[in-house]
DNA sequence: GAGTGGATTTCGCAT
DNA sequence: ATGCGAAGTCCACTC
């Protein structure tokens, strides 16, 4: 366990038998720990398509969630594997220590057949931490300036930065409809805040101008019950990928990609 | 080292100091060792994109081609990672022990910061076998009679399992030009064998009926350097997916898939 | 090196 | 559950 630092509790086995793997395995399944085994397997999978490999030595980690992957020496990404929810079982079969991995909807299973362990180990990672993926906000800015479209067809540019009451505005501009756009960005997540901060851009330009206005926040994803407040506050959300405004920068060329911190 | 079964080369360390784990990296990765480091990190990603992901208990996996992921305690695929080719550094900064990994095209880096480590595991594989992925060589049958224009588009089925002289042939058919095909299927790679079978079901055809008789191998892929033959012998190959196959097959309903061996 | 298509894609979000 | 689209997709192959 880990509280405040302290060292977390763990397992390690140099060349464990056949029988200690297992009773190993069958703990550390139940406990839902992460697992990695590094051994000489032979592996085959039958589902969606089927395949085999011979015996070699890989490295396999299962963790809590039922997932389960083959590394081979060599290679991004694992030779076998079994996506996360598929129920595992270990036995073995005479001089063999087996690990079979089953997935009902698609059906297909995964089976190991181990003759000697290099080594076992275990723990129960704390892992809390939230992971975010973005570009920044001036980039998403930049990019959305370059090509309106990536947000909406038919959408085009009238001001960017523009200051009205609460403060500037990213992005002002015109749909296809003729009606007018302000575009609230969020480089991460978005949440209340920035629907707040929206609404008040399109409360003080509906002040100013008099005329239908519509208020859209752009960002790679909505904090999950922010819809409410969105729709109750009659605005708008729209999925802005990094990986789009990556695109649209690359291609415009007027600022170097990988460039921003 | 492995040979005839004996026990690899590896090594195993619980809770090594951040100044033992930055020499056993440097050494495993002088080795091109393949390292598992279980411990407390922070993740930090710049390059198409950005990322980061706060202190938590990972696992890290370093292959000797110099790819590198992080494994959070759920989820099939890693949280942050860099393919092979990248290049990778060991440093520590004050109380941190730092691991970085760069990549040139595209320009990109993964760097993280661990301050405890769980445990720390390496080994060199040896794994020399080869991986086979294929659907049954019934099944490809199956599938390329249900729908023809899979290997391709205007293929007609004329008859399946013809008795020739040297034995079936697994896919007789007209193309769109109207000339006779001759289709042999290989379930997984398809070698020097397969060509001269194909052979000889041309030349026995050609002889029957004395038209233009195309022959195609159709495969999951072609072993390497067997093209100079097949082109020699004047025939084709035609990549044939298992997931292709298992595709037409799911839709055709004739089989249910996932019932093969 | 750039572009294209496939994957046992996985993953998330919509219906 | 099912279907659709995106991904730091990766990866193999062609031009």
């Amino acid at each position: 366990m880990n509280v405040g630092g302290q060292v977390s509790e763990f397992t390690l086995v140099k060349c464990p038998s056949l029988e200690l793997s297992e009773s190993l395995l069958r703990f550390s399944l139940r406990r839902r720990e992460f697992v990695t085994v590094a051994g000489n397997c032979e592996c085959r999978y039958t589902g969606r398509a089927s395949s085999h490999l011979g015996w070699g030595e890989r490295l396999v980690l299962i963790k809590g969630d039922g997932s389960i992957q083959v590394h081979r020496p060599t290679g991004y990404e694992p030779v076998n594997w079994q996506p996360p929810q598929c129920t595992l079982h270990v036995h073995r079969n005479g001089c063999l220590l087996v690990i079979e991995a089953h997935r009902r909807r698609p059906r297909e299973s995964l089976t190991l057949h181990f003759d000697r362990i290099i080594f076992y180990g275990s723990f129960r990672p704390v892992d809390r931490a939230e992971f975010n993926l973005y570009v920044s906000e001036e980039q998403m800015r930049d990019a959305l300036i370059q090509d309106p479209s990536i947000l909406e067809k038919g959408l085009e540019l009238v001001d960017f930065e523009r200051r009205v009451e609460p403060g500037f505005i990213d992005f002002y501009g015109r749909d296809v409809d003729g009606r007018l756009v302000i575009v609230e960005l969020k480089r991460s997540q978005a949440g209340k805040e920035a629907i707040l901060q929206l609404k008040r851009y399109v409360d003080a330009v509906l002040k100013l101008t008099g005329s239908n206005v519509r208020g859209v926040l752009a960002a790679p994803r909505l904090r999950s019950g922010a819809q409410g407040l969105l729709v109750e506050l009659g605005l708008e959300f729209r999925r802005l990928s990094p990986r789009k405004c990556a695109e649209v920068l690359k291609k415009s060329g007027t600022r170097k990609i990988n460039e921003f911190v």
